[in-house]
DNA sequence: CCCGGAACCTGAAGGC
DNA sequence: TGCCTTCAGGTTCCGG
């Protein structure tokens, strides 16, 4: 499942073959791949554009072309790009195929049919709502904390929103939290001031050491060139189902929020003092 | 506005 | 061995 490190480390390992190339053609698999606009639309705007560069927002690919428009790209769950020399066959669920004047392809595989493909004339149109992206200096923990104060939502669920912030999923969610010592079922503005700053940099050390590692090969993640990536042998709860906590033994839980498989340690992410409300109701009486 | 749940999709894994 | 059910989760849509 490609999050934003994933992403990342596609976009970076993708850049060299792509930037700079015309696109001749994109050959469709499974033309319901393409979102917008309408398939023979997409084909007669796609040819004899130039790639001009290649951007990362959130989960989104950007590459903006010399039409003036950009081809977006969504991997969603299952979704990976490979660079192929043209000649082998496809592999199996490959949903298009972009065809450069160097003679490679562009292969976007993708066995649940998640992933999305786009051209657009303005890119805002698809990446404009999504929230800070993590990483960057204007994602401070001052905004952190004022995002945060105005959700009371599970602050798992806020974490995985991408108008909250952009980039950050399951994965990276639970171990992120993990890192700050939260339960993942803490209502997200009851976090204390000390505990927001703890998740400000546990958001930011474990997607740095998600790109550092080129991604978590959990499943269905591949980089372009078909190598898995290591980030997933450094999570300390993420899938680490029936495992004890590496920090002080106690086995992880394995809970839902919001539909999503959350594992965190009991232990060292405490849940949150029961509701003051019967106190203060107990003081009003 | 904010929250929560269903739907989309298909291979893998688990139960009997 | 095999059929059936459940699970996985990014995003969008819909209802409360």
């Amino acid at each position: 499942m490609p999050e934003l490190p994933e992403v990342e480390t596609i976009k970076n390992e993708i850049a060299p073959y792509l930037v700079g190339r015309t696109i001749q053609a994109v050959e469709l698999i499974w033309s319901g791949i393409i979102k917008e606009p309408s398939v023979d639309e997409f084909q007669r705007r796609i040819a004899g554009r130039k790639v001009l560069g290649l951007r990362r927002r959130g989960k989104y690919l950007l590459l903006p072309l010399s039409s003036g428009e950009t081809l977006v790209l969504h991997m969603k769950m299952s979704g990976s790009l490979l660079v192929s020399n043209g000649c082998a066959e496809l592999p199996s669920y490959t949903r298009a195929a972009i065809l450069l004047d160097d003679g490679r392809k562009i292969l976007f595989r993708d066995p649940r049919k998640f992933g999305v493909i786009r051209l657009v004339r303005d890119p805002e149109t698809v990446v404009g709502k999504l929230g800070p992206e993590p990483l960057e200096p204007g994602f401070t923990e001052e905004l952190f904390a004022e995002l945060l104060r105005r959700r009371s939502a599970p602050i798992k669920a806020v974490l995985c929103d991408q108008d909250f912030i952009a980039g950050v999923g399951n994965m990276y969610a639970d171990e992120a939290l993990f890192a700050a010592g939260i339960h993942p079922l803490r209502g997200a503005n009851t976090l204390s001031n000390e505990e927001v700053r703890r998740l400000f940099n546990g958001v930011r050390h474990v997607l740095e050491c998600g790109i550092g590692n080129k991604g978590a090969s959990i499943r269905n993640y591949y980089r372009p060139d078909g190598a898995t990536g290591t980030a997933h042998l450094e999570f300390k709860v993420a899938h680490q189902r029936g495992e004890p906590c590496p920090v002080c033994g106690t086995p992880l839980s394995y809970i839902k929020v919001r539909g999503r498989g959350t594992y965190f340690c009991p232990k060292c992410q405490p849940a949150a003092p029961p509701a003051k409300t019967e106190t203060r109701k107990r003081h009003l009486n």
